[in-house]
DNA sequence: CAGTAAACGTGATTCACATCACAATAAGGA
DNA sequence: TCCTTATTGTGATGTGAATCACGTTTACTG
């Protein structure tokens, strides 16, 4: 990682979040003289699980996963896909002063890292900003008690299936696209072995509900791909 | 259930919240005139996934579940358990006006339904109630997180060994405790047949881990139990 | 651009857990 | 109080998915 020699002041960025939207100019340059713009190359430790969490991470650019790490450290589970515009840490930040989970990047991303103080004074002074935290707070415990139930109460197929559904609507959001994680990471996220994702995934290829052209998936057939991803 | 003909002054009540003591007098006086304070009996139903989210539920007292039911319906899991002081319903009043999950009663209990309105009006208005729901909103982030990975990356063993530790600490706050659950609760709470946590507690009854007495549990090896339920 | 590591893939085997079958006990309702 | 239903329990059987073993292809890296 490398600090980035071009700081965009947050009133200019274009990749600002909902939340920052509610803020007032001065607020936002409070925000712009407490940060710190870094550049990551792919596949880079953004924060460590078990570490002191002292900054939120904003993405103004790039594409992260959030996971939790195993003691044994073989065993990952990945929580969450972020792309630009998300805000991480939130959870760090009131509930306890460590990170609960680790970031990575998985492609380069641009990221900016603001003072968790900061954040908290605004939280106080600014209602609209605290309510859009609150949203997004509330949004990413509904995905986990929804990852929840898809990975406990639905087999291999169920499970690929409605990850397959997550990402096409809520993280790339169009029924084709470049797919960046690789079968281990999709078997992280869908809470099975490698080897089953590949057989999960080319039982879906089979049957022509999806294609795979050098990492560009295609959702050939949602239908059938919801039924599989309900039944279980 | 039935409307309590004692309705407690929310400024009165001993079961106040930590968010609600942010509040100012007045608040609190909005707070007990947009309420109604209901008598539930055990295992009825408070809330109903997929209906209208008109209310904040509030436990006075007595205890409650909150689960995610299948399609199907054979099928639940159960997220979390709640009793005196929690606030429920949080993450349907900003994200979506619906229930994202069921909630019932599982011993007779006294609930206050407070309106989202006025909840919503409340956080505008005081900064300090804002970050107190803050906090109580990441930590059911932090525990979603936590029990995905513990349903998904353990095994049997490890899952009933972390839910002992769990409701010991966190939810009955000892180590000896009136377990209330059902086998088929507990199942639903750690993802597994009810035969399986059967069996799975009464291997623990034999290694002298834990004993149960008419309901009852003591764990007697907590060293053991940290050891198994970290494991896996 | 060769060498090595990471990613992708297939078939055979193993194992953890669900399911089935059935019994005993406890609880709640007419 | 009896009758029904929920809950707890044990052993045998079946199966979904992990693991193992191995080969192929694609991407880094000096």
């Amino acid at each position: 990682m490398s600090k980035s020699n071009t700081t965009t002041i947050c009133s200019m960025c274009e990749s600002m979040s909902s939340c920052f939207q509610q803020l007032k100019f001065e607020q936002l340059e409070n925000i712009s003289q407490n940060k710190v713009q870094i550049k990551f190359n792919k596949k880079e430790i953004v924060a460590k699980q078990g570490s002191f969490a002292t900054h939120i991470i904003f993405i103004k650019k790039g594409f992260v996963k959030l996971y939790i790490e195993s003691a044994s450290q073989d065993k990952n589970l990945i929580i969450n896909f972020f792309s630009k515009g998300s805000l991480i840490g939130l959870s760090s930040l009131f509930e306890s002063n460590t990170y609960q989970y680790s970031v990575a990047t998985m492609l380069p991303s641009e990221l900016c890292l603001i003072e968790v103080s900061e954040i908290k004074k605004l939280v106080v002074k600014n209602s609209e900003f605290a309510i859009s935290l609150l949203k997004r707070s509330h949004k990413s415990t509904i995905h986990a008690y929804n990852q929840m139930f898809n990975l406990t109460q639905k087999q291999l197929l169920g499970r690929i299936s409605s990850a397959f559904i997550y990402l096409s609507e809520s993280v790339f959001e169009s029924d084709k696209f470049e797919l960046i994680l690789t079968r281990n990471e999709l078997a992280n996220f869908t809470a099975m072995s490698t080897m089953s994702a590949v057989r999960a995934i080319n039982d879906l290829k089979k049957q022509e509900i999806i294609s795979d052209n050098n990492g560009i998936i295609e959702i050939l057939n949602k239908e059938v791909l919801v039924k599989i991803s309900k039944f279980g």
